[in-house]
DNA sequence: GCGGGTTTGTTACAGTGTATCACCGCCAGC
DNA sequence: GCTGGCGGTGATACACTGTAACAAACCCGC
């Protein structure tokens, strides 16, 4: 897993992933079903972003079959509960390594080469966005920033894991 | 169709972004086919972004189907010669309103509802996002940045044309 | 236990995009 | 003129992504 600079409170563990899951639930008053549990182990089990017939595969199992369709409600409690990122440009998603502050904007590096997806943010970038979109008058609702590249890692030594 | 501002050379006109297409094609020694130019003119058409399977409805009629592949096809093409932009939160396209410079970034400024598409680009954003980038030691090689959020316009009068 | 909201299973379907092969038109080279 | 390659198009089939609708199971408070 990569990591990144700029500001603490990640996770790149899974255990630690889903203890968050679980208190965050748990405080919102919200389930964290057994279904939850395994479709948020799968996105963040792999370091590259997973698409949901994937997950919903990698949960199969011969006479235990997982539809994509609960994969698909799944990822959307995930996503709504800020657990979870879909990368717009992959139609794939994955596990959210940080606790974002609210209204806070981020930037994912998606790297070609090894597929991991990073989560950046920058306070330099959102000034200079709002103030391109206030310009413009536009009201932003929503945003979303991907960068495809080559991470640090594999631009050193080329190639994925 | 919405104006920005920050810039100038934007093509409103249907007519004025043929006339462009048809000239870098012919520079590039590349074929301005008729299917090719009838896509151009249905995705410039309307002012909102055009799905692919839209497009080849609108151009299709009795006695004469476009099929979707073909439509792909030249919306390809058209991308590659940067006259068509892809939205990716959308899975639709509009036509490219500027000659960018080579590099520059763009940003989308998607209205909710009146879905009309409006370009932008800003230095500001682009050099804050480069610095982010370089301190996460990310190459970056394409980037895609689209808001969505009100236009000035529907904001004053709430509503589509 | 009962009623009502939530979660999941199941099926079917809509929407988006690609692979493959055949055919056509064009142009260079023989 | 003929031919062979090459890019573009037509047509079919298919893979991938996402949603609608309904039924069954589950949970929780009463
Ligand atoms: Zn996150
Ligand atoms: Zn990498
Ligand atoms: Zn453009
Ligand atoms: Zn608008």
């Amino acid at each position: 897993m990569h990591r990144h600079d700029g500001h603490d409170a990640c996770w790149t563990d899974a255990g630690d992933m889903l203890a968050r899951a679980e208190a965050t639930c748990r405080e919102r008053g919200l389930q964290f079903t057994p279904l939850r549990r395994e479709v948020l182990e799968a996105v963040a089990g792999s370091g590259k972003a997973q698409g949901a017939y994937d997950i919903a595969e990698r949960l199969s199992a011969p006479g235990k079959r997982v539809a994509p369709v609960s994969v698909y409600r799944a990822l959307d409690f995930l996503m709504e509960q800020g657990l979870v990122h879909r990368i717009a440009s992959r139609n794939a998603f994955i596990p959210c390594a940080h606790e974002h502050a609210p209204g806070e904007g981020v930037i994912f590096l998606i790297c070609r080469s090894c597929g991991a997806v990073d989560e950046a943010s920058s306070a330099d970038v959102e000034g200079g966005l709002g103030r391109t979109l206030e310009r413009a008058g536009f009201t932003p609702t929503r945003s979303i920033l991907e960068v495809e590249g080559d991470c640090g890692l594999c631009r050193g030594q080329g190639g994925a894991p």
